[in-house]
RNA sequence: GGGUCUGUAGCUCAGUUGGUUAGAGCAGGGGACUCAUAAUCCCUUGGUCCACAGUUCAAGUCUGUGCAGACCCA
């Protein structure tokens, strides 16, 4: 029976852009389920957005449009960035949609039904002006320990210290500034400490194909510090879905995130359903059914092992479904050594990434720096250019490259018959050629598989025999060790080209079919690699595909030659070297861009990483300040601008006899009608610009970061039209 | 403060249950070649395995204590 596996990425959290560091998550699991689909199994790849929570509710707030807005906008953006890197899911959705609500409330009611469910009084800051309890992210003060003035309220950033933010000296709200006030509110609670909860974890832990050991060492902590229970409610206003019977009582948004992996796939059930005509139901109970015999595994980063290896089996057992195959973390991603940091230029999004580099090439990089441990891996600028140009391009695109030539020149894009120089021909090799038609893990003791490879059967027996220990990593994730494989045969390609010389062959009379059969044979060779690299290099590997008019390529496809007569395309330049200047301008525009929106609202969710601000520029004199004349301008009129994606047109009174008329490029943050009436600030004396649409006669000031989010600048209560703002 | 993980050549990394003289790729040096995107091939120089102490016939590997970095503490 083929096996059925279910795979998931870590939800990205709908508040920030996708970066490099969430990118490692996506390519790897990527990878795994390209590899798996290519071996024939049927797997399924689905990820969402995480949309819940007071940081979404907060944000869509200060752009003044709805959090459904905010998501929406934000998923096109996740979803181009994972389009644009190869990460193909086969669903990618949202947890604000009522599958994931179905699932929410079945787990809650079917915990609440086992007795797992407790409400207790909690006391919690509140924000008197705000009227919300607030999250100990939007708490800020002094550290209780070292006095660092500006502190969240979990822990300090200056000393370490981690404490309640009830501890905090003189805590504000870092929403409205207000000091907060402690107030009770009920909460509910999973039961995490019940014994049953502790049994299981205990002994589902102890399976090694469960988690990683390191994992395990850390699990067993918490395991033995003994469990607490888990808060699960927050109080309204909250953005999320509503606890059934608790009206004012929402499901905090960890609660929501992993069942959205259910969401999303039940979502894709229906799609499914309706292509196979079994219905949706009963798809889903084949992987998440008590009695489910396929696998299912989360790929996660370290940082959020408790959630998916603590509460998430803790719950599902107890709601009636199965629980996870496993639990893979990865480790996080370093930038030359260090922390991602906005000051280097090293905090990249995938978006500027792709402006400047080939996103393939950093699937490469990854997947050579992946292995299955929960290690940080660290991306080395220099190392990834020269890395990249002489695996990629000098060594393996070089092969299809060094024969292609001939293959046109002299022979019409024509294969010959590579059957003869590529079968068995000592007894030694045809005893290989059993063990590799019959897939075992034995090797006869006298094969070496590095040596002088003197003939070319040999090296087609070495390439094709290193499938079962490929095949082996990428099941593992040893992505590392696949690809160095990998590349030492792309090593003995290139030797076993140099040793025959096509290009004297080219010149001898005589030599014709010598010649015909060395490119021949290095195209079926290359044919191979690239099958072994598709995983990898999806998008390459399709060139290759068209490049060599052949089928898309299947793990299957290991066995078989080209045959005798196969015409190929031109060939192509199939990849270009890194100029290191493209990496260079890439972390330049990073350094230059805009600072970010001072966030309260932490980013960190299905993936944490560190953010900076941007460092201030250099110092100007008030005299060059005073060069710039900034008013308070009322917006008379707004509008779109027909033919421009970004743009606005609006209409500014300063005081003026005649209104201005100034393009913004707002369009992304704000409907027309919520401006009209509102006051800014604009640049008055701005040179003026003659744009597609029209003459913009000044322009807005507005707040951006590299997140998603543009905010307009409001004067207080007061201000009036053609003020100056100084 | 407690815990998990990491520290090996200039760079990026392998090093199985302790077992000969610690390996690879890249970079560096020398040579060959010119089909190929200045790619390729051959030869070659690099190491106080973070530090100190211990266990052992034997330690990169095991133990302890430091130092440095990452993450977690619901």
């Amino acid at each position: 029976m083929k096996r059925k596996i279910l795979v998931t990425s870590a939800l990205p959290y709908a508040n920030g852009s996708i970066h490099l560091g969430h990118l490692v998550e996506y390519i790897q699991t990527d990878i795994w389920v390209r590899f798996q689909k290519m071996q024939g199994r049927e797997c399924h790849y689905v990820c969402a957005d995480d949309t819940h929570g007071t940081p979404i509710m907060l944000r869509a707030q200060s752009e003044g449009i709805t959090p459904e807005a905010l998501i929406e906008r934000v998923w096109h953006e996740h979803k181009a960035d994972f389009d644009g890197f190869h990460v193909n899911f086969d669903n990618f959705y949202s947890t604000n949609t009522p599958e994931t609500r179905h699932y929410a409330d079945d787990i809650y009611l079917k915990l609440k039904a086992a007795g797992l469910i407790e409400i207790r009084s909690v006391e919690q800051y509140y924000d008197p002006v705000k009227e919300m309890f607030l999250p100990d992210r939007f708490i800020k003060g002094e550290c209780p320990k070292c006095h660092a003035k500006d502190q969240y309220g979990d822990s300090c950033e200056a000393c370490g210290t981690t404490y309640s933010p009830t501890d905090l000296i003189e805590p504000y709200s870092a929403v409205s500034g207000a000091t907060p006030v402690r107030k009770e509110s009920g909460h509910y609670f999973f039961r995490l400490s019940d014994p049953r909860c502790r049994d299981f974890l205990k002994q589902w832990i102890a399976d090694p194909l469960h988690v990683q050991s390191e994992a395990a060492n850390k699990l067993n902590e918490w395991l033995e510090s003994g469990l607490s229970d888990w808060d699960i409610s927050r109080d309204a206003p909250y953005f999320g879905f509503e606890i059934p019977d608790a009206p004012g009582k929402y499901y905090y948004v960890w609660l929501d995130a992993p069942i959205g992996y259910m969401g999303s796939f039940r979502n894709l059930c229906d799609k499914l359903s309706a292509a196979s005509g079994k219905p949706a139901e009963t798809i889903f109970n084949e992987y998440w059914g008590k009695e489910s015999t396929a696998d299912v595994y989360h790929f996660i980063g370290k940082d959020i092992l408790y959630f998916h290896a603590l509460f998430w089996p803790a719950e599902l057992q107890h709601a009636g479904y199965r629980t996870p195959t496993g639990v893979f973390a990865h480790g996080f991603l370093t930038v030359n050594g260090q922390k991602m940091s906005k000051s280097r230029g090293t905090f990249i999004t995938a978006a500027s990434y792709r402006k400047h580099l080939n996103p393939e090439q950093l699937r490469y990089y990854f997947a050579a720096k992946l292995n299955s441990s929960i290690e940080d891996i660290d991306l080395s600028l220099e190392d990834f250019t020269a890395r990249v140009n002489s695996d990629l391009i000098g060594k393996y695109v070089n092969i299809a490259s060094r024969a292609a030539g001939f293959i046109h020149k002299k022979f019409g894009g024509v294969l010959c018959d590579c059957t003869a120089s590529l079968s068995p021909q000592s007894d030694r090799e045809k005893t290989l050629e059993i063990f590799i038609r019959t897939p075992s893990n034995l090797m006869p003791p006298d094969f070496q598989p590095t040596g002088n490879f003197e003939t070319p059967s040999l090296t087609w027996l070495n390439i094709r025999r290193s499938a079962i220990e490929i095949a082996r990593f990428y099941e593992s994730r040893e992505y590392g060790k696949t690809l160095k494989l990998i590349l030492s045969l792309a090593d003995e390609v290139n030797q076993y080209v140099d040793r025959m010389k096509p290009w004297e062959l080219a010149k001898q009379e005589g030599q014709e079919v010598k010649l015909h059969e060395v490119c021949s044979v290095c195209i079926n060779f290359f044919r191979l690699l690239t099958l072994y690299l598709k995983p990898v290099l999806p998008k390459l590997a399709a060139d290759v595909e068209t490049f060599l008019n052949i089928p898309p390529l299947q793990w299957a496809d290991t066995i078989a030659l080209l045959p005798a007569g196969h015409a190929i395309n031109p060939y192509q330049h199939l990849m270009t070297r890194i100029d290191p200047k493209q990496v260079e301008s890439m972390i330049e525009e990073n350094k230059a861009s805009l600072a970010p929106a001072p966030q309260a609202s932490p980013a960190r969710h299905a993936e944490k990483q560190q953010h900076e601000i941007q460092p201030i520029a250099e110092t100007i004199s008030i005299d060059d300040f005073a060069k710039i004349d900034l008013r308070i301008a009322k917006i008379v009129n707004a509008e779109h601008v027909e033919g421009a994606d970004k743009l606005l047109r609006l209409t500014l009174d300063i005081g003026e006899e005649n209104t201005r008329n100034v393009f913004a490029g707002i369009k992304s943050a704000y409907a027309p009608e919520s401006l009209i009436g509102r006051h800014t600030v604009m640049v008055a004396n701005l040179a003026p610009r003659k744009m597609k649409f029209g003459m913009s006669e000044g322009m807005v000031l507005a707040a951006s970061g590299s997140e998603p989010g543009l905010f307009i600048l409001s004067p207080d209560e007061g201000a009036k039209p053609g003020m100056r703002v100084k």
